[in-house]
DNA sequence: CGCGCGATTGAGTAATTTCAAATCTAGTGG
DNA sequence: CCACTAGATTTGAAATTACTCAATCGCGCG
């Protein structure tokens, strides 16, 4: 039986069908709706969320403008939280918000290394999820620095075709360290 | 028995006399010189390393102009590799080279599976050091895209201060995305 | 029809880069 | 101990890039 969990964790380590019902009675189902927090500054995080159905932006604040710089977007089958304090398991430094009507699975930590510790093949699927991702935050830090305003454009227009549609241009233009007028103008030359 | 990569795993997972043995008898010892490279833009990357002692520089070239970004440093007790090409076993698209004579401890891909498969302690410390990987490099990122030349220069001082006398000025401007006439000009003023 | 949000446009501004030249410093050989 | 050199750092001036602020536009929805 398929699964959009399980298909996620088979592209890493294949699974018996009671391997998977293990794993899944560790995660919570969540819905919210649209413009409902899941993760609030200050507040405790007490899960890291596979997304089902929907689309999610998490964001920092600057205290002093109030000006919000976005770090990450989240649709189906991506994994969302604020990472450091869910590891800390101390208060939230950032915000995640819901663009559309949302379903979660949400897994907390406790759970999270209970599950690794029974079942390598799920910590070996963390491992390899967490250095797949270090090796893409290192490009995309990469292109911030070294890229112009443009090249970070097409280089998100080439790796996420999908999301242009779906997220505002504002939001874009945070994701990728722009002002939205100029992201406007890029697009218009 | 102390060891600096032994006291390193440590710090995530305890490990016996025995277990410590076997793990190091997966990895091998080099020697480098100044100025040689550990890694080579477009050659095999065989090996991650530990650093035992010195200091390196890791570094990708922009083909058009021939700058150079500067995406990390390592000294005693850091990892480093090119890990896109590490793990994929494919082509470097760094250089890696030594600012000082240099001794690491490098471990094939093929006997980090081994040993991660073989020794669940390993694969947690594994999976440990790249969620912490990931999280510092978020942070980075938000820093770059939010701060001012000059708040990302005061927030490497506080992070690193055994750095700052050790690695040329123009070197750190270049980690910082920064030209070194700029960094030059933010502690005069 | 009109409201409201998101997107666009223009003008002026601020931060940082580039290029070129001058200066400093540590290590070397005489 | 000094002069010399290569590398590292600093300085100035001009140019570039992206930002800010303010105003306008466009479109979907009630």
């Amino acid at each position: 039986m398929s699964h959009p969990l399980r298909d996620h964790i088979q592209t890493i380590s294949p699974l018996s069908d009671e391997e998977f019902d293990h794993i899944l009675s560790h995660f919570v189902f969540k819905k919210i709706k649209k413009h409902a927090f899941l993760v609030q500054e200050g507040e405790a995080v007490k899960y890291e969320y596979f997304v089902l159905k929907g689309c999610l932006k998490a964001y920092v604040t600057e205290e002093a403008t109030g000006k919000e710089f976005i770090y990450q977007f989240a649709v189906e089958d991506w994994w969302i939280t604020d990472r450091e304090a869910f590891l800390k398991q101390s208060a939230a430094t950032v915000n995640i918000d819901c663009l559309e009507d949302c379903e979660v699975l949400g897994i907390s930590l406790e759970n999270r290394e209970k599950l690794g510790a029974a079942l390598w093949k799920y910590e070996h699927y963390l491992c390899v999820k967490a250095n797949w991702g270090y090796v893409s935050l290192q490009k995309r830090l990469q292109l911030m620095i070294m890229g112009s305003a443009r090249q970070r454009y097409e280089n998100f227009i080439q790796q996420y075709p999908h999301l242009i549609n779906r997220i505002p241009k504002s939001f874009i233009a945070s994701y990728l360290g722009l002002s939205r007028e100029t992201l406007s103008r890029l697009y218009r030359n």
